[in-house]
DNA sequence: CTTGACAGATTGTCGGACAATCTATCAGGG
DNA sequence: CCCTGATAGATTGTCCGACAATCTGTCAAG
């Protein structure tokens, strides 16, 4: 048998941790916000021990930071981190897009084939970014590496409490289209050093695009 | 006041973790070996709030792994997983190497020759252990970016993981050794692409070395 | 204005308790 | 004999309450 159902048990902690993170996300929690415990409990209805746990997980992940006996705030990206961030950032993703074009399967190409239509095809900001997503999800699945997949899923996590903070950009969306349309044509191609520099640049892109929404907040 | 002295705070549910890590990566707890709460509670002394607290960091890192209501166990490595691990330590390290020999400062780079004079006097593989760590210390501190030095730290604690597993080869060491030395020239001597690739072959050769023993235990 | 002590707030940690769930053992049927 | 199903034990997930340790801000004294 391999049919891959897992049943994604779900627990309390988990779930809470879920929230969280989307509400950091989506800016509802904004960066440097204290968070304490008591407030989340009550904010959430789950125990101290459950939103605990979900601390621990968001503060493993980077999004949120925790200073004993202080308490736990939401992570302040300064300019510098974003830098290293990004620069990370582009180092993996060029890895992964090298992978790709290398060694994925068909199931996967097809997967991001079909992700980068939705994108082109997509109407709203939401159904953008889903298939933003699947197309990201795609590349990881085929890359080959699940190590440098789980990093770069962490890696977005930051990414994305950084987004909230700026702003977004709708100006930049058809450039960044057309980067991951030629992206996915290097990966159809197999051509993995086309694809590897693509996928920097794209990554460069988006940093020229974001950094300087922070350069004025953290002189 | 630039004095960085770090208080190290330190509560029970982080001495629980560092005990459990060093004991995982001296081989103490095995690979895939349960962890019950009970068990731990017992052998540290601590209660279950500051064990969970533990697992959950170490669970954040790689070292064991968690599945609801089933209970943590050391993590098992897989031969594919140990070769994604290599991989992406490879592209980081690299990356890093690179970071070094542009924009290390004049302290960074004199903790990383004397830590490898310390690597070639070391008598003990304890000595020289801690010489690496040093090595790697100055590496990171030097490499110019944070976010790199704090993925390659947790990558490294899985390969220690890995390591643990396996056996230690001494007769690697003076091989070690000489491509250690290697990459510090390249580093002196700012040449980037060359300290990037040194860097890389560093990390083929000891997973070259270290992956023939897992293949044999999971086929 | 700086320094020091004080009080409030918050976390770190423990112990206990109960339900939900997993795992292994064992009886019964084909 | 092998497979299926139920039962019991063990373990985790989660909550509650409690107390000490520590941080933070306020306020008085110099």
């Amino acid at each position: 048998m391999n049919m891959s159902l897992k049943v994604e048990r779900s627990t309390v902690g988990r779930q809470v941790a879920d929230r969280l993170r989307a509400a950091v996300a989506d800016g509802r929690l904004a960066a440097g916000e204290r968070l304490t415990e008591r407030a989340l409990c009550d904010m959430t209805g789950a125990g101290r021990a459950s939103v605990r746990e979900a601390l621990r997980a968001l503060e493993a992940e980077g999004v949120i930071e925790n200073s004993p006996h202080r308490g736990p705030s939401v992570a302040r990206v300064s300019a510098a981190q974003a830098r290293d961030l990004y620069a990370v950032r582009a180092v993996l993703e060029g890895f992964a897009a090298r992978g790709f074009a290398l060694h994925a399967g068909a199931a996967d190409r097809a997967a991001l084939e079909g992700a980068l239509g939705a994108l082109v095809a997509a109407g709203s900001t939401d159904a953008l970014l889903a298939a933003k997503a699947d197309f990201y999800s795609a590349l990881m699945r085929g890359c080959g590496n699940a190590v440098v997949a789980e990093l770069l899923g962490r890696l977005h996590q930051r990414i994305a409490v950084l987004r909230a903070t700026s702003m977004a950009r709708p100006e930049r969306v058809p450039q960044s289209l057309a980067e991951l349309r030629g992206l996915a044509d290097a990966l159809a191609r197999r051509d993995a050093p086309a694809a590897e520099r693509l996928a920097i640049a794209h990554i460069r892109a988006a940093e020229a695009a974001a950094l300087p929404m922070l350069q004025e907040h953290t002189p």
